[in-house]
DNA sequence: AAGTTGATTGTTGGT
DNA sequence: ACCAACAATCAACTT
């Protein structure tokens, strides 16, 4: 049943004026520039469906209707700051309007049922929704956003999806209130009956259509046919490729995309034509910017949309001739083997000789041939077994290359080319000698036998040809396949040199490092050649100084023998006696012995 | 005409 | 017969 009332068609579209001013009361936070504003502020927050990056947008799952009906898409509903918990579907890319700007959270659904005369009660708030309210658009763009449709719930048959505004008062206290949380009145779902708000359609497609669709694809339904509707517009049923790239959806698709899903969360029972006239009213409402936003959108998605065109093209193309070239080649290929056999049974069986439009080579040749080879056939007054038995011979030679339209003739035409030749003589001469006779069948039989000979000589060079160009051909593959494998080789060749190469160098840098280390070990061994040389020398130096001192104490010892030139002092040979300090910067010799130990083992390595 | 979404309807194939 | 899957269609509107 068509549940369609004629109210359903109402205008509720709002007509925004131009340069956006507010109506009168408006308070200035809500002025159309404002609700810019949230757009602009909606465009940062929108920015992962913004990039550039991506133009396809995942589709919106509407919110699952909760017992409040209203729960809204998340931090990506065009309407963050409602109060409501977040449905857990995802939206993500419905633009982020905020409550004030465009209070679609604030939508609510009165049901003619409880609100008989256009009054419906949202959150304490009348509204007006009489039919008179019904045209009066708001004026200002900033009305669109703020308006709080009142909205019929489609149940049954009464008059229902009357859209309606509220006026200003209504509109601040509902926003208050939806900022408090969440108050809408959502009273009841409609019935399940109800739901059927667009009927099954009439079918819009013809009968030739419907059965060349059944028979390109049987599973696909043909469209339900219902002679009582006519189609409005007979929808052409295009085969499309589903490899062919999509045509990149309008701007105002994509804000429908967006948008629509917060509609519906906020409207679950509202139908598509009702939400379908918000979004245009939104639209209209919708700031340049913000529309250039989508706008921007949709002609990056047209640059991608005509890159992947003009692939998917060139890959049709490059298929088409791929196709073209197979079949050329399939038919010259049919051509050779016809010319050079003639025997219809070896021609390979192909569509192509069942063409109709395309008579094979074979059947040409059948044509062809016996005007060719045997011009005048009835000149040949064959008579008799001697040239009977010639031509089977020649039939027996010639069976692989006549065709049997010139066999036939000829073996056929033997007995009645000699009935024609009967008669013809019979009435052209019938006093002929037979010594002409006879020489005339030895001149007809002998220009036979040349006939024959040159079209074996023919058929023979047409062979000869023919196998000239498969030695070709196969030559030319063996020739490509040993450039390839020449190509191949030299890539390895290539490779294992500069293998070696690297291997080479990777040895002589080992053998560097190696001689480096050598001679640091050398260094260090003769660092450490000095350092007990100066050792031996202090040593011998202080054994020197030992025996100097001894002298000199036994001096002493013995009677005093002064001499004023050396006077030594203990602390004098204290200091001498103290340990000369070796020099630091020289290693120990275990160091050193440490060390090139680590050095010869990094070397190794 | 195509695109937006979701509900509905009708067909088809499998169980 | 029933069910699942799929395709077609429609709604209002913009591009």
């Amino acid at each position: 049943m068509n549940c369609a009332a004629p109210s359903h068609t109402m205008d509720v579209r709002f007509y925004p004026t131009a340069g956006g001013n507010s109506i009168p009361g408006d308070p200035p936070n809500l002025d159309f520039a404002h609700c810019l504003g949230y757009y602009n502020f909606n465009k940062t927050f929108h920015t992962p469906s913004l990039g550039d990056e991506e133009f396809e947008i995942p589709p919106i799952t509407p919110p699952p209707e909760t017992e409040s009906g209203l729960g809204l898409s998340e931090v990506d509903s065009p309407f963050p700051a409602m109060p409501e918990p977040p449905a857990p579907h995802r939206g993500p890319l419905i633009p982020q309007f905020p409550p004030q700007s465009l209070d679609l959270p604030s939508i609510t659904i009165s049901r003619n049922m409880m609100d008989q005369e256009g009054v419906s009660v949202n959150n304490g708030q009348s509204v007006n929704v009489g039919p008179g309210h019904l045209r009066q658009y708001p004026s200002n763009p900033a009305m669109v956003m703020k308006s709080i449709i009142s909205m019929n719930s489609p149940n049954g048959m009464m008059s229902r999806n009357q859209l309606t505004t509220i006026n200003q008062s209504q509109l601040n206290t509902q926003l208050t209130l939806n900022m408090a949380g969440p108050n809408i009145t959502h009273t009841s779902p409609s019935p399940p009956a109800s739901k059927s708000a667009t009927p099954s359609p009439s079918s819009s497609i013809n009968e030739d259509e419907q059965d060349e669709a059944n028979r390109v694809i049987g599973e696909k339904r043909p469209a339900p046919i219902d002679p009582t509707k006519k189609s409005k517009t007979p929808k052409k049923k295009k085969k499309k490729d589903p490899n062919e790239p999509q045509k990149p959806v309008s701007a105002y698709a994509l804000f429908f995309r967006d948008t629509q899903a917060a509609i519906k969360g906020q409207n679950p029972n509202a139908t598509f034509g009702e939400v379908s006239k918000i979004v245009a009213s939104m639209w209209d409402g919708l700031g340049e910017e913000q529309k250039q936003v989508y706008k921007s959108k949709t002609e990056a998605a047209k640059k991608e949309y005509l890159k992947a065109l003009a692939a998917y093209r060139a890959s049709l193309v490059s298929k088409a001739a791929a196709e073209s070239a197979e079949a050329q080649t399939i038919r010259s290929v049919q051509q050779t083997l016809a010319s050079t056999s003639l025997s219809p049974g070896l021609v390979l069986p192909s569509p192509l000789n069942q063409h109709p439009s395309m008579p094979s080579a074979s059947q040409a040749l059948q044509q062809a041939l016996p005007r060719a080879i045997a011009p005048k056939p009835l000149q040949m007054r064959l008579g008799g077994s001697q040239i009977v038995t010639s031509v089977t011979v020649s039939h027996q030679n010639m069976s692989s290359g006549m065709p049997p339209q010139l066999l036939g003739q000829m073996g056929a035409g033997g007995s009645m080319v000699a009935g024609a030749q009967s008669t013809a003589v019979s009435q052209m001469s019938p006093p002929m000698q037979p010594v002409q006779q006879h020489a005339m069948q030895q001149l007809q039989q002998q220009q036979q036998q040349q006939q024959m000979q040159q079209h074996l000589q023919h058929h023979q060079m047409q062979q000869q040809q023919m196998h000239h160009q498969q030695i070709q051909q196969q030559m030319q593959h063996q020739h490509f396949q040993h450039h390839l494998q020449q190509q191949l080789q030299q890539h390895h060749m290539q490779q294992q040199q500069q293998q070696q190469q690297q291997q080479q160098m990777q040895l002589q840098h080992m053998q560097m490092q190696h001689q480096l280390h050598q001679q640091q070990i050398q260094h260090l061994q003769q660092q450490q050649q000095q350092q007990q040389q100066q050792q031996q020398q202090q040593q011998q130096q202080q054994q020197q100084q030992h025996h100097h001192q001894q002298q000199q104490h036994q001096a002493q010892c013995s009677p005093p023998q002064h001499s004023p030139g050396t006077p030594h002092s203990v602390g004098g040979s204290a200091s001498l006696g103290s340990p000369q300090p070796a020099p630091q910067q020289q290693p120990h010799p275990s160091q050193i012995q440490a060390h090139a130990q680590v050095l010869s083992q990094v070397s190794i390595y």
